[in-house]
DNA sequence: CGCGTTTGACCTGCGC
DNA sequence: GCGCAGGTCAAACGCG
């Protein structure tokens, strides 16, 4: 494990203290994040972990988004690994601990919900009878909470929602957002925490194959944070 | 009219 | 095998 952040460029680092994501993992970071505490500011990596929490914004690494995967597709290894500046990185899954085990561990440590998150996902009807091999090709996650009156911040995508579930153990619906980019399949979950409504926890699965720019030119420009997804 | 949201139905995997 | 729960689909609907 290491501590990662946004570097200049879009690259990652390892310069953000309590933010804990596996060496290999090459989430797809949202970020710069709209802060719904100041619409007018954009938060970017690398973050300050003090003025995060005045904004109200917790990366937490108690979610699953921020723990490796298991069976990541190879690529998300090498390509983490040439954001570490083509360090050699660690392996991640250590040999007394095996793939699903990993991924109970985590995802009950997230969310019991989260256990069977990658169901379907992605899978169109005809993929549906591959859901087997899909399964060890889950896309990278990333989530985090953040404090906020509204459910959907402004990442600076542009998502359509595509459904809306309840769940269990939960006061407040889960909402389930695509990004509407054509040939983009990245997906986000939007929750308010039953524990603590001003909580709202978005959780992003997969990697953007675009710049925020091209689907919200009002964004700002955002091409540099964004350049290496 | 086009696009986005809502919502009930359906599918799938997991636990018992 | 059955029931449950999460995730997705798609028709209906609303809005600009």
């Amino acid at each position: 494990m290491q501590a990662y952040s946004y570097m200049e460029g879009g690259q990652l680092g390892a310069c953000l203290p309590g933010f804990l994501v596996p060496d290999h993992y090459a989430f797809p970071l949202p970020l710069p994040l709209q802060l719904p505490s100041q619409p007018n500011k954009l938060f970017q990596m690398p973050f300050d972990q003090e003025e995060a929490e005045n904004h109200g914004v917790m990366l937490s690494s108690d979610h699953c988004g921020l723990y490796p995967l298991p069976a990541l597709p190879l690529g998300c290894s090498g390509a983490a690994s040439a954001a570490c500046g083509g360090k050699p990185t660690a392996a991640f899954m250590s040999s007394t601990v095996g793939a699903d085990e990993v991924c109970t561990s985590v995802t009950k440590g997230c969310n019991e919900s989260a256990s069977t998150w990658w169901k379907g996902s992605a899978a169109t009807m005809a993929e549906r009878g591959k859901m087997k091999v899909r399964r060890k090709m889950r896309e990278p996650r990333f989530c985090f909470q953040t404090r906020s009156d509204v459910d959907v911040l402004d990442d600076g995508y542009k998502w359509r929602k595509y459904g809306q579930k309840v769940v269990k153990n939960s006061l407040h619906p889960r909402s389930y957002f695509r990004c509407t980019h054509s040939n983009c399949r990245v997906k986000k979950r939007v929750e308010r925490l039953s524990t603590d409504c001003r909580m709202v926890m978005t959780t992003y699965e997969g990697r953007h194959t675009h710049s925020p720019c091209s689907d919200d030119a009002s964004s700002g420009d955002h091409t540099d944070c964004f350049s290496s997804f």
